[in-house]
DNA sequence: GCCACCTTACTCGGATAAGGACTGTCCGAGTCGCTAAGG
DNA sequence: CCTTAGCGACTCGGACAGTCCTTATCCGAGTAAGGTGGC
């Protein structure tokens, strides 16, 4: 998996605790990663019409939903895209015995236990949303984090 | 993911038929597959411990367990290693704002969330074992495929 | 007829190149806010 | 004092190299079976 999903992740935190866009410089400057390269997926985001980009002088980027209707699979899917990760080859249509039309109305069951498990991880990341992320840190920092948060981006 | 994993899962559905050794030259001409390249994704399940070599004349893999014993994840493993996806590099360290000693006791909020996904799919993944996909194939094609399998092992 | 040995062919295993994807970087197009001049 | 045109600087967006991992391949070490010669 790509790491810049982590990024994205921590950025939309970020992102939904500020109330004006935030510029890209400003969220390299807080996680000291490449500015040039964090826009890179930043960009993914917008693709996928998660954040909204603002141009000009106090431009940047601003979430287009609330932190709660934006969950964690949406980020994924935006940064590392949507194509499953397994890929089936129809291996079983090759071969000296390969399967008949009647065998391949059904997707092949190694194909179908793949996807089912892809499933359960999507279903996991989807039951998690932007909002829970930031109260869990906010929650782990005995309620403080949040807080200086904020006050950085104000500053 | 690997496509050596969909592989390595068609080949142990064919190994789990066979009551003698099988090389790999058969498993790819069964399969139409690059022999070579096979045979190094073989050499990881050998690796895992899933299957037991033979060699000289006559030789070939098989499993070392009865095939219900054998899980789907335990293949995915071998081949595509059993290494998370997702690596947290602990972003929250740095940056101006670094988290302190005290919130870094606990795992990263965003690392916990994509850990208990990647446990959702290994568990989807566990759940099912050789001997089903062995089942379920024989089933799609009637109740003959694993008997025409076999037939052509021996042959 | 039985045994030991050798030949033979077949097996896996690791070490070796080529291609594609992720990582990292750069500069250009577009836009908003500020300033200053004019009415 | 208000309007407006211009300027400037800041923003994002897509196009361009470097590096690591997956894919694909080869040949060598080792082994078991089968045939052959001797006893």
């Amino acid at each position: 998996m790509s790491a810049g999903v982590e990024w994205a992740l921590h950025c939309c935190v970020v992102i939904s605790q500020a109330e004006e866009p935030v510029p890209a410089a400003r969220l390299a400057t807080f996680h000291e990663v490449s500015r040039t390269y964090l826009a890179k997926n930043l960009q993914a985001l917008s693709r996928a019409g998660l954040v909204r980009t603002t141009e000009g002088r106090d431009g940047g980027y601003e979430l287009t939903r609330s932190a709660p209707k934006i969950s964690v699979l949406d980020v994924v899917q935006a940064v590392d895209g949507a194509e499953p990760a397994f890929r089936c080859t129809e291996i079983r249509r090759r071969g000296p015995l390969p399967a008949t039309r009647e065998m391949c109305q059904r997707p092949c069951g190694i194909a179908r236990v793949m996807a089912a498990a892809e499933q359960a991880w999507r279903d996991s990341l989807a039951s998690v949303s932007v909002a829970a992320l930031a109260a869990d840190l906010d929650a782990s920092t005995g309620g403080t984090g949040l807080e200086g948060l904020r006050g950085w981006l104000s500053a």
